[in-house]
DNA sequence: CAGGTCATGTAAAGCGTTACATGATTTT
DNA sequence: AAAATCATGTAACGCTTTACATGACCTG
């Protein structure tokens, strides 16, 4: 079994220093979202929220502190730009920020992925519960995705014009999307017959 | 070794006003896994990698403050049960704690979902790479679906006569998958495509 | 008798959200 | 004048993983 109990002696990849002590998870966000331009962490965030937030979300509590992280080391050039009286800093990458993304897309390691699906599993449990819940968490799950189907439909128009990795980021979302749902519905179909039989 | 010295923390910090306090994420997965019978920490470990690892995981480090945390509440009840000299503690629901597995399968409160793909993030900014960049992500992303396939596939004999609840929640995951498999699939072959008009 | 599995647990660190706090500017 | 938005940030808390530590039992 492929357990996590598989404690290798790992031969470190870090041991050779003069290289990027990887990448933290929203290290990447911000660096991607930077190759848009000159932005400030508020902007970075609103980016996040209507772009990546349904795969890769992100949180103020989050990008602040990271961008001075990613300052201390070079990646990204902080600047102040006040609007009138109002603070505001923008960030772009440096040459060195360009490199470490690029390595990271580049990088051919496992990309992390993880699900955490209440659904699925109350739908796991539903037999200590009557007949409906099941139907009823399928139900609830289906209409998540039919909700988050919309979302990716209205800023299609926005992605149209753009460059390709968005746009065939939102169309395999949309047709992953439209894939659960059908799966969601003939499972909930097929529960309403079963429970009619009886 | 008998672990009495360790600082418990305190016996009541719940309130006994009667009302659920709500499962905590890793409650839900313990509490569902003792529908099935007495059961270990060690054994509900063994259970959820086997089963609902692929939408809901979970670790030692969690399992076993959580399960005593659920005893302080009531929820389970645990007894040692030593197997020749080595430590064994079985636990099992107590009413109270069928009570709140219940609740929560037939509470309508949006259930938690969460995605973090790094794979679908590369895709995003895959422009700031090579052309081969958002091929070889789409391509890791199959494989990795695809391996996740076999492994639910593998399980599948095991949850052929078993009850209705992992039977439908293996089903609608295979399906789920093959679907992305066949999504990813599709994007890979026209990425190629339009890289070979060029 | 070595290596794997059973079985317990703790400590530290990382990642992340939420809530708070502050204040300026723009819109209604 | 109120409300929304722009913009910054911090502190507290919660969840989870990782690594560690221990030891008994089982199999080849």
């Amino acid at each position: 079994m492929a357990a996590e109990p598989a404690p290798l002696p790992e031969p470190n990849p870090e041991l050779c220093d003069g290289h990027d002590p990887e990448l933290s998870p929203t290290a990447r966000v911000i660096l991607g979202m930077l190759t848009l331009g000159k932005r400030t962490g508020y902007d970075i965030k609103q980016l996040v929220d209507k772009s990546t937030r349904l795969f890769w979300a992100a949180s103020y509590g989050q990008i602040y502190p990271e961008l001075r992280r990613l300052e201390a080391q070079g990646l990204v050039r902080g600047e102040a730009v006040p609007t009138g009286g109002r603070a505001r800093i923008e960030f772009e990458l440096t040459a060195a920020g360009e490199r470490a993304l690029r390595d990271w897309l580049e990088s051919d390691l496992e990309p992390f992925y993880e699900l955490r699906d209440e659904g699925m599993l109350k739908l796991f449990f539903s037999d200590a519960a009557g007949p409906e819940c099941a139907i009823a968490t399928v139900r609830a799950m289906r209409a998540r995705h039919e909700r988050k189907l919309a979302q990716l439909q209205s800023i299609q128009e926005m992605a149209d014009g753009g460059p390709p990795g968005p746009r065939l980021t939102l169309a395999l979302g949309i047709g992953l999307t439209e894939g659960i749902i059908n799966r969601c519905s003939r499972t909930e179909l097929r529960l309403i017959a079963d429970q009619e039989r009886e």
